[in-house]
DNA sequence: TGCCAGGCCCTCTTTAGGGCCTT
């Protein structure tokens, strides 16, 4: 495995909390199977109001571009049929997930997909980088980037190289031929000093079904 | 009135505080 597919999400919004009132107002998302990126989607949505000059600045996203953007409900049943029901990945997906379901919500739908963060495994598998920033990362493993930064698409794309590199990088340390996508999930939740145990265990018990087979 | 994120994670911790990450 590792080569499932998962969609990896990336919001650019208002602010930072939906509870405080913030909106999205874009959205980059691709698809990632095989270890390769296969499909993308991006949109600007239209808040309903206007963002800040930080926000402007911030993202390079301006008020006259969100003025003649689709609105967000449109936008969202787009997403929703996009991300269908594969299994999401978001650099500190606490922050995307946050506004995913609070769009969700307003058209009415309910997020059943799972999700791992990229951002809380990087601090467990690259304890040496100078910091955990997505931006960082991209330079400290010198990920594939056109140098865009804190735009949707641009973001989610690098987000995704970072994923695949996680993967690649486990199963080389740590001897894995497979990363599924729960050893994952389960990287981001236990403490940072448990990792060397919980990968020991994965590899032990792929040897030992690999002998079953 | 004035203030308001929230979850993770470390440590001079657990009857708490503050930095990291996202926009």
């Amino acid at each position: 495995m590792g080569n499932y597919t998962v969609v990896v999400i990336d919001f650019e919004t208002t602010g930072l909390s939906p509870n405080m009132g913030d909106r999205t107002i874009e959205v980059g998302a691709v698809l990632v199977s095989n270890n390769q990126i296969i499909d993308r989607f991006q949109s600007l949505m239209n808040p309903g109001m206007r963002i800040s000059g930080f926000i402007e600045s911030f993202t390079g996203i301006n008020n006259k571009m969100l003025s003649s953007a689709p609105s967000i409900s449109e936008v969202m049943g787009n997403l929703k049929t996009f991300i269908a029901d594969h299994q999401l990945v978001a650099h500190n997906a606490s922050f995307d997930l946050r506004f995913l379901d609070a769009e969700f919500n307003r058209i009415n739908h309910k997020r059943k997909n799972e999700f791992a963060c990229s951002m809380l495994s990087s601090r467990r598998i690259y304890p040496d980088a100078p910091n955990c920033k997505l931006e960082t990362l991209v330079r400290f493993k010198k990920l594939k980037t056109d140098g865009t930064h804190h735009r949707a698409l641009a973001d989610a794309e690098m987000t995704a190289h970072l994923w695949m590199r996680l993967i690649e990088d486990i199963k080389e340390t740590h001897g894995l031929k497979n990363v599924p996508f729960k050893l994952m999930q389960n990287l981001s939740k236990i403490p940072k000093n448990k990792v060397s145990e919980i990968l020991m265990k994965a590899r032990e018990s792929a040897h030992s079904s690999n002998r079953a087979n």
